[in-house]
DNA sequence: AGGATATAGATTTTT
DNA sequence: TCTATATCCT
């Protein structure tokens, strides 16, 4: 192959990939192997070497983030615009395809999307409906059976009902569907559903987007769930017989980083591609381009106790680099502390703190990280908290606006009706519920006929047209408003301003704050922008998609440089100079849960690889042998994980750098208070070190008070628990 | 309507 | 142990 200016600076397996003539592709993209810079490569080159319009080509990705990337950077390529392109996410295009075909698929012109609050708000209140015991059935496991159906591509009807739960989710199901498709409401899985419906049973409007979409490219194939592959498969024509146009549908994943099998995401989806689709070229990218020649083949050990894989092994052309250092906590507060002062000194010596990731299994081993980066002043970030139009003011916010775009909106009227208060209560509410199942219609219809027939009288149907006026008087003024302009207005005139500036502290304060920033977006929101977005929506409409789609995922003061908290699952995709892995302990990663059902073991693995593989120059694996779980203090013992990691690619961090314990505030930490921790290490003991007794038998020791000889020390014995002994007396051994 | 008290439940997350 | 929510009071 001839040098071409987009295939300069790839190596061959990469230009192999982008150089590719027309056919079905699988790209095996490991760990930092320039996957995005083939992807993007092989899109400017469909468009100038094969002179494809950018009109023929769509590519998938899961988060709006990538699809963003992923189009500014063919942007930059060629130098031209990539707004007829279809980019974007699963979601996003599902939702592009409904709003362009919204009568074929049966929705009104202005149907809105529910995020999964919205959803399990809505399951709650018709399993109320459906007066199911409540200690038995929760709203949220009938989501999580929802939905999993929903992916599956099952319809209520599809359902056979033979065991009594099943029986009982089909009915809530069923009512649940019913209420969505009354009040034009679609939640995440139904977007994706309704797209497939649509292109599966409407020969033309399928036949349509396959004589367009020439080139189909799916990122991140591996988490690809079953609906998302019919999806694909439906698009490209694949199996059908006689077709006029050819499709080519390239897929690119990475089987050892499927972490999302517990949601739905099917690894198996890249096997069945082969069988699928004729004459597919696999092509693996196994360079590295991150990590150091030890972080790889640390990663690559662990990895192959994985069966099943399709194989591949990382390599770099770069530095063997530093060992990993394993550091063996006595509990998760000497762990957080270990990593703090290591920070630290990386800090120290120059680095920036933005370089440096924390990454954990579990939401909830962020707050003993946190308490000790606090206590040492070292600014931190995370990852993953709540984002900004999920928050409860501006989802107020967001329902009345809901409820002005559509009257019939049940989930945004139960929002706000009483929000601030106005008079309108349980009673009330149930009242209004029920004239509207009798009558078959929304809650604001019936809320209105109940008030105007005096089936509700006094208090409550003044309060009832009171609602009922301020909606319809907002519609008449705002109207005509810019959106910054009538969002302004309708927070203001519906109170709900007021109600949060009423509210004290700091709270609601930031409410007040976030619903002025909910304005400002209106104004500077500007659908012209949106490439992709040029069908015909109403401002309004378009911004109430946006909030539901993207719910705006990057935060403020995201420039201050700080390390990075997240989880394992949220790291995935980014990489850190610096890397710290915690709590890697049995029971805790791999999880407690994740032994219990077969193949779920392979998918924490995976999520190990993932993890590791983040780590640039740096990686640091910690686990505590003592942690607090739900209060309950636990032994635990090193993860299988790090017993699959090669020996020569470890170090043992054996001891506490002397600066990490030379803290002066006594009153942080659970433990030995008083006594230094190097004073302690002169008796011969350490914490978490396995001891002899004579006659008590083997044990850890968990605890100690004072110093030298005279200290008393606390063994948890394997057989008696734990006890406190005098280490003079004691004639313990270590072992 | 709001405040105090009981109780269950507690991986992983994007859209 | 901590948190979110449900229920019960006033």
């Amino acid at each position: 192959m001839t040098s071409h200016p987009l295939l300069e600076q790839l190596n061959d397996k990469q230009c192999a990939a982008v150089g590719a003539p027309e056919r079905h592709m699988l790209v095996l993209a490991g760990a930092g192997s320039g996957k995005t810079r083939v992807l993007v490569h092989r899109i400017a080159w469909l468009m100038q070497e094969l002179h494809l319009s950018p009109y023929s080509i769509m590519a998938v990705t899961f988060t709006n983030k990538a699809a963003a990337e992923m189009r500014g950077r063919v942007e930059d390529l060629v130098g031209s615009s990539t707004r007829a392109m279809w980019i974007g996410t699963f979601h996003g295009l599902a939702h592009r395809l409904l709003r362009a075909h919204y009568m074929d698929v049966g929705l009104p012109q202005n149907f809105q999307i529910l995020d999964s609050d919205d959803q399990q708000r809505m399951l709650k209140r018709i399993m109320r409906s459906l007066n199911l015991d409540e200690k038995r059935w929760s709203p949220k496991q009938a989501q999580w059976f929802i939905n999993a159906k929903k992916d599956e591509g099952l319809r209520p009807h599809h359902l056979d009902g033979y065991d009594f739960n099943e029986r009982t989710y089909k009915e809530i199901y069923d009512a649940y569907q019913v209420a969505c498709d009354r009040a034009g409401l679609v939640d995440f899985a139904e977007l994706l559903l309704r797209a497939h419906e649509l292109l599966r049973d409407n020969r033309i409007v399928r036949e349509h987007y396959q004589r367009r979409f020439r080139h189909l490219l799916v990122d991140e194939f591996q988490d690809t769930n079953s609906i998302q592959y019919a999806w694909i498969k439906l698009l490209s024509g694949a199996g059908e017989e006689k077709k006029e146009h050819q499709n080519f549908v390239t897929i690119v994943g990475d089987d050892d980083q499927s972490i999302y099998g517990w949601r739905g995401a099917k690894i198996e989806n890249i096997h069945q591609f082969n069988r699928d689709f004729p004459n597919v070229e696999t092509i693996r990218l196994e360079q590295n381009y991150r990590s150091t020649n030890t972080i790889l083949s640390a990663a690559n050990s662990v990895i192959a106790n994985n069966s099943d894989r399709l194989g591949k092994e990382l390599w770099t052309e770069g530095s063997t680099g530093d060992p990993i250092d394993l550091y063996a906590a006595y509990n998760e507060i000497d762990e957080a502390r270990y990593i703090s002062s290591q920070i630290e000194a990386w800090h120290e010596q120059g680095n920036a703190l933005q370089d440096v990731a924390l990454l954990y299994r579990s939401n909830a081993q962020s707050r003993v990280l946190e308490e000790a980066l606090l206590h040492a002043r070292i600014p931190y970030r995370i990852y993953g908290g709540l984002r900004f139009f999920d928050r409860q003011e501006v989802k107020d916010a967001l329902a009345y606006l809901r409820l002005l775009a559509n009257r019939d909106d049940d989930a945004a009227l139960e929002r706000v009706i009483n929000t601030p208060t106005r008079g309108i209560g349980a009673r009330t509410l149930d009242i209004v519920r029920e004239g509207a199942r009798q009558r078959g219609t929304s809650l604001w219809l019936a809320a209105k006929q109940l008030a105007t027939e005096k089936v509700l009288t006094g208090r409550a149907a003044n309060a009832v047209l009171a609602f009922v006026d301020l909606i319809e008087q907002l519609e008449d003024e705002t109207g005509d408003y810019s959106l910054g302009r009538q969002v302004d207005t309708v927070i203001k005139s519906s109170g709900l301003m007021a109600m949060y500036q009423a509210e004290k502290g700091e709270k609601a304060e930031t409410r007040v704050e976030n619903l002025k920033e909910l304005v400002n977006a209106c104004d500077n929101f500007d659908q012209l922008d949106r490439p992709g977005e040029e069908e015909e929506l109403s401002p309004l409409n378009g911004f109430l998609a946006h909030a539901a789609l993207e719910s705006g995922d990057e935060q403020a003061d995201e420039h201050q440089d700080a390390v990075q908290l997240m989880t394992l699952h949220s790291a995935k995709g980014l990489e850190f100079p610096l890397v710290f892995m915690c709590g890697v302990e049995e029971g805790l990663f791999p999880s407690q849960q994740s032994l219990d059902e077969a193949g779920r073991l392979a998918e924490e693995r995976r999520l190990c690889y993932v993890g590791m593989t983040r780590a640039m120059q740096k990686l640091v694996i910690s686990y505590a042998e003592n942690r607090r779980v739900y209060g309950q203090e636990k032994l635990h013992t090193a993860s299988r994980f790090i017993a699959e990691i090669p020996s020569e690619n470890l170090h043992h961090v054996r001891m506490q750098s002397r600066r990490s314990f030379s803290t002066d505030t006594p009153s942080y930490g659970r433990f030995h208070t008083g006594a230094s921790h190097e004073a302690f290490e002169e008796t011969g003991f350490q914490l978490g070190q396995r001891v002899r007794h004579v006659k008590f038998g083997e044990g850890t020791v968990l605890n100690y008070e004072g110093s030298g000889p005279q200290s008393r020390i606390q063994v948890n014995f394997d057989d008696l628990g734990s006890k406190w002994l005098v280490v003079a007396y004691a004639r313990l051994e270590r072992c």
